[in-house]
DNA sequence: GCGGTATGTTTACGGCGCTCACATGAGCGT
DNA sequence: ACGCTCATGTGAGCGCCGTAAACATACCGC
């Protein structure tokens, strides 16, 4: 059996199952156990304990996973961007994201992180990649490291703030427009 | 007794007790718990009930707490902003502030806070207005409310990140190098 | 002084992360 | 085909957590 199939005691694919069964309670905004995943896979609860060291290590997981799925977002679909304009709309892509998986997004970024995992590391590295390479190709001339950064953390402040309800949103629409006019209130 | 008196059985203020507390616990990197707290101050586990609804009610009043601190640190020995370096500068306060007490700046935002505390909208509401008006003595002619919401997401972008370690960050003077030159790099 | 009430204690419940001892069975060499 | 081995799953149990309910204490207005 290749994939996630049931024969009684072994699983077959247990990882994989976990992982996906804590995906979608995180986008079910669920309440997050280690115990409540392995239960909804129908599981014994330490049985996650054989496929990950403990709950940090599975967030881990799911955060890399995350990360890539972002970065499919933030890439697919799109040409490079020419102006600010476009830089906005990468933003909004970003944020939307943000609004969407919210509990994902927050395990994402929440965490200390500290090397803890490397797909992890590697995702989140590649997110800034294809920030500064957008952010340079719109501002040649600048600071290539200072242009990754201030483009990053607006479109992080911008998620985070509308996540955490500090800025008034009510539809996502509503959302897509403060994103345009904050990056036009303020990109050179 | 005023403040903080013990006699035996009645605590004198127990509340305020609790919230000093936790709040040096948080400061300390400590793990953060009802139970720890009560232990700290010297009663029983479910002593704090007395004086908070639930857990999320006392981490809203550190929250608001910690929004108030933070105003201070953004209004106090300084003139009104008049150029773009004057708003770096308070962008590098913001960012140090997160830095120095991170447990705190974590539960300032990373909650829902659907609402819940009256003070923490209070204060929340407060630093937004102080640094929309800010931005708006800066540049006068944009639309206010972009202009605040563009400000304060940079500065708490680039807070979080460091804070996550998304931005390689070794001393301090270095991080506000990088507040610096972030904004250098985008501001108009 | 006395009674009501605000405040603190005790006991208890269920859920959590995690450890350890044990059970199962798939894969492999022979 | 057989039996070993070891990865994988189970079960019991520890100490922690948040929270509720019943009980104890002592401050305060009458």
């Amino acid at each position: 059996m290749s994939t996630s199939e049931k024969s009684g005691y072994h699983h077959g694919d247990l990882r994989a199952a976990l992982l996906t069964t804590a995906m979608r309670m995180l986008e079910a905004g669920e309440p997050f156990s280690l115990r409540a995943i392995a239960r909804e896979a129908g599981v014994s609860p330490t049985a996650p304990y054989r496929h990950f060291a403990d709950r940090d290590a599975l967030e881990s997981a799911l955060a890399a996973q995350g990360l890539r799925d972002l970065k499919v977002d933030l890439a697919e679909g799109r040409t490079p961007p020419e102006s600010p304009r476009d830089l906005a709309e990468l933003a909004v892509t970003y944020v939307a994201f943000a609004l969407r998986r919210p509990a994902l997004f927050r395990l994402m970024f929440g965490n200390a992180c500290d090397g803890g995992s490397e797909e992890r590391v590697q995702a989140a590295a590649e997110i800034h990649e294809l920030l500064r390479a957008a952010m340079v190709r719109v501002f040649p001339s600048g600071d290539a490291e200072a242009l990754a950064a201030a483009g990053w953390a607006l479109a992080h402040g911008l998620a985070y703030l509308h996540l955490d309800g500090k800025l008034p949103a009510t539809s996502s629409g509503e959302v897509a427009d403060r994103v345009r006019a904050a990056f036009a209130a303020i990109l050179c």
